[in-house]
DNA sequence: TCAGTTTTTATTGTAACAAAAATCAGATTA
DNA sequence: TAATCTGATTTTTGTTACAATAAAAACTGA
């Protein structure tokens, strides 16, 4: 009733759950965060989760049309989480006592609803006319191209940078400066990796 | 040497650290996250700790240079949201105030009734950031001052340069372009030349 | 081959802990 | 008397530990 009951014993070499089988398919880690951003924070990581899931669904990706088409939809996916708080600078109608005048508000922003604006860091896009304190205005709706310059978040941080293919299909982001300060991107598919939004048009202030 | 040498001993009620005196002035908890949004989350709730600190600090005005000085850390308070960090995905916990948005007009025109529009033509001035097809943005009435960039009229032609002196005294005007196609334009005595404002700002579309 | 069972390994929410920070009371000092 | 120092006390906070759960492969008996 005992010495004999052993029935499946022994190893079981390479067994057991596989690495990136959970929520986020990489390594998590404990952060202490306040209780009222609690919701907020675990929101936000439904809608990463469900891109990761998404991600990983379509598996390998072989063009950027493809891959940014993805983007949209899944930002069309976690859309309710930050509808209503999408920080976009709106712009307030023009008061057109001058009417003959041209107006930077309507020529620069199609978009209002889908439309901010991010500050410009670095030198890496100089030459494409983008200088360290310029406002780069980013519609989020527009399907990104080969050869837009794009709002991209790799691994957690944004750079802005020209869109481009690599040979096997995956994205690259190249920088316009020609010092050699500056590498080309490779998207690789361990990296995080977003288009959050196509850059329109610039301005500055001197 | 030892029954004698309690000093400071015994209870200590209503001592302590106070409730509410930490980074988030409210109770936290610890949730796990994905490593690569632990940036994003950590910016989030960095802007929200500043919210969080301000607003008590407001509680306890007493003098008008601290009330300036909040406002002016309360305007700055939208901004690093867009600087680099957190366009979209997570709400801004600081942008709730719906007046602290931006607008590209008010933003870049000052004087409107002394502003008016130029299209940038040529590369002369492309180091400076201005591009081909780009609008400076020209007030008329301002100054122009050594170091500024001007419109400016020579011999019946517009240019915008950069305004420089020369040894005698004389204006000069500098192109942004090292590249030697253009020179700087000295100009003389028989020169018919006028500084018609000075370029205050600029805007494209892409 | 197949279904059920067992073993193995990864994931994940929470408890626990220790170090740091903040605060107060009594003692000491100026 | 007021300011400072010292130790006690409590909250905060980042990290570790752990146990329960989940997932995947190996084993067993038919």
């Amino acid at each position: 009733m005992d010495s004999e009951d052993k029935k499946n014993g022994g190893k079981r070499p390479g067994s057991g759950r596989k690495l990136g089988t959970g929520t986020y398919k990489e390594n998590t880690s404990v952060i202490r965060v306040p209780d009222s951003q609690k919701p907020v924070i675990a929101n936000f990581l439904e809608a990463y989760a469900k891109k990761q899931r998404l991600q990983q669904l379509e598996g390998q990706l072989d063009s950027v049309a493809e891959f940014t088409q993805l983007c949209e939809e899944l930002d069309n996916l976690s859309l309710p989480l930050y509808q209503s708080k999408v920080p976009a600078g709106l712009p307030s109608p023009a008061d057109s006592d001058e009417e003959s005048r041209m107006d930077p508000n309507g020529y620069l922003i199609d978009d209002p609803t889908n439309t901010f604006f991010v500050t410009i860091q670095g030198e890496s896009m100089i030459e494409a006319g983008l200088l360290p304190g310029d406002k780069a205005i980013v519609n989020k709706r527009k399907q990104a191209s080969i050869g837009d310059i794009v709002l991209a978040m790799i691994d957690g941080e944004f750079t802005i940078k020209t869109l481009a293919k690599q040979k096997n299909g995956d994205p690259k982001l190249l920088p316009a400066n020609s010092s050699g300060k500056y590498e080309p991107i490779l998207i690789q598919g361990r990296m995080q990796f977003a288009i959050w939004g196509v850059v329109t048009g610039s301005f500055r202030k001197f």
